[in-house]
DNA sequence: TTGTAGGCGTTATCAT
DNA sequence: ATGATAACGCCTACAA
């Protein structure tokens, strides 16, 4: 079935020249008369001629290709993401690989390999929550220009693309202590993750500065399993002074938490209140809509994709000097952390 | 940087060997001695090797390598698609390049020729709302094994994975019938897609068996971008005789039906119901929760990659029958379709 | 069991 | 301006 493909040979024969003129015509080389290379464009329209990546890459040691491996493809922020990175890829002539961890280490591990495999001409990179090993980072990032994206390992050494966790969330948990909440808890995520730990630094910088105390209880270290989530909020519930506030480290747990505070008819803002972080693209629609810290993804990927570019296209003459871009987040205000909306209007 | 990934010849120089020997020992050829093979493992190990897949592509002409291609693979529907396909090719050994369209044409084009250009296996589409020539289908249809996915053109000869849109539709109309709904509106969705048409087949039947009448200016074609989904939801509620329920094609539009019919302070269900199509996660989530008609996307893409994998492993001996596989759906009730929910307890 | 040689489709170098 | 040739990394007859 993937047989009869034509090849640059086969154009060569059918207007008996030689291959070499035909490559020349079809890569616009400028020492090609214009009359080979009208028919040899004619020609290759006429047979269907399809370059082959394959030997293109083999001899150019390019592929033209990006790699994209994110943890889920199926949350906003990562397909928002993408949507940038394939945007200034296709501007600049590359193609992309998008592939999925489904937060697992070995699946990423394997696709690391998949994709070094495939002579990619570069990755950006978002790691699985369970990997807390990154030795196929350091090894890939030796032959392979690499990009960290959002969850990033600061000792690895690549350009790095994050937003301001820290400061995202210190806004979003100051708006909730300015709204006249009392007992804010947090459900983080795991702690080998750098979003987990800034979101969390700042949550807490964010009661010191408050003079709120921290309690240890209304910490909840989540593993982002749906249904570690839910398990964390009950237990956040059933504390004997349960919080009147959550802020989770993410839109998916908030939205779970929104689904068991809803169980337990609780109303909210009212007995409490939730804010999450991610601004993914449902939550307005949600009931009521949720409050969060939003992040310009679109943007953050397509400056992944510049930063990659660019050092492949370096030429890797000089020494590079890699950057650390880190995005402002920005707080939507919605229902679910207003204790009285509208009430002064 | 992309300069020294070790070779089957450095391992061979190594130990002192031909490069065929290494060759046949690293792909478990039975004719080489367990001594050498141990050798050979142990050196390739020790050098970092990495199979260049380029060079093994242009070898085999086999790439281990499918490529899916879907209009935008942040909506659940089709990411939970590509989900069940990636199951399957990994446990079967292949690869997946993940492409969107954005619903567009053009993209759509361009990149069903650069997975052609990299020699993939099979391809999976599903083609954008904007498609309505399929050329490039057809031709890439005679040199690589395809499978025509949710959105499908009959007259293309492949495999083609769809869920029953037909049945489905028409129960979720009779659904609203029964809930005693009388004008009932129906956003669809461009007229060249398969699925537009079934569901409003559906649509229309449901109608029909009920002897309701069948009002022109209940029917809008809708493009299926945001802005006219809305457009489409002012123009029915305009209406001098407003329907009284909206079947919106996708999950998508019904959440646009609903945020138009929300600003508009219309109560949902009593002043009007709203069903949508795909079940999509956050569906359940919404205020209300939504009335939908749920597709098993996840078993679908795993058939679809099961059907690939088999053609192109069938090795194209004998002429291929191909199939049709048409999956039921099952209507989802939610609050969004109740006129009186929780009366009657 | 292992080595040699040729070829997969393309580009690049060197002639002509 | 064009052609011949080697090379990219690997596999596979065929030969030894």
């Amino acid at each position: 079935m993937k047989s009869e493909s034509t090849t640059i040979k086969d154009i060569a024969r059918f207007l008996n020249i030689s291959a070499s003129t035909v490559s020349r015509a079809l890569n616009n080389h400028h020492e090609v008369s214009y009359k080979t290379r009208q028919a040899v464009l004619k020609a290759a329209k006429k047979l269907n001629y399809q370059p082959n990546a394959l030997a293109i890459g083999l001899v150019k040691n390019r592929t033209n290709t990006l790699g994209v491996l994110m943890p889920d493809i199926t949350q906003p922020f990562y397909s928002s993401a993408i949507s940038g990175i394939e945007y200034v890829a296709v501007e600049r002539g590359y193609y992309v690989i998008i592939c999925q961890s489904d937060e697992s280490y070995q699946k990423e591990m394997s696709l690391v390999d998949m994709l070094n495999t495939h002579r990619i001409d570069g990755l950006i990179i978002c790691p699985a929550t369970t990997t807390d090993r990154y030795r196929h980072l350091r090894e890939i990032s030796r032959t392979t220009p690499l990009v960290q994206f959002d969850r990033i390992v600061d000792k690895i050494d690549s350009h790095k693309v994050v937003s301001n966790d820290y400061q995202g969330a210190y806004e979003a948990v100051t708006h909730l202590i300015q709204c006249g909440y009392q007992r804010i808890a947090h459900i983080a995520g795991p702690k080998q993750l750098s979003i987990s730990k800034n979101r969390k630094r700042g949550y807490l910088k964010a009661l010191k500065d408050a003079a709120q105390p921290i309690k240890k209880q209304y910490i909840c270290i989540c593993t982002l399993d749906k249904e570690h989530m839910r398990w964390c909020t009950e237990k956040l519930l059933d504390l004997p002074k349960p919080p009147d506030a959550i802020f989770a480290v993410n839109d998916p747990t908030a939205l779970e938490v929104m689904y068991v505070a809803k169980q337990r008819k609780l109303a909210i803002p009212e007995d409490i209140a939730i804010a999450g972080f991610d601004d993914q693209s449902l939550t307005s629609y949600l009931d009521p809509a949720l409050t969060t810290v939003s992040q310009p993804s679109f943007t953050m990927g397509k400056t992944a994709a510049e930063l990659l570019i660019a050092q492949i296209e370096s030429g890797n003459t000089t020494e590079i000097s890699f950057q650390k871009k880190i995005f402002s987040t920005s707080l939507v205000i919605r229902d679910s952390s207003q204790r009285k909306p509208e009430t002064n209007d």
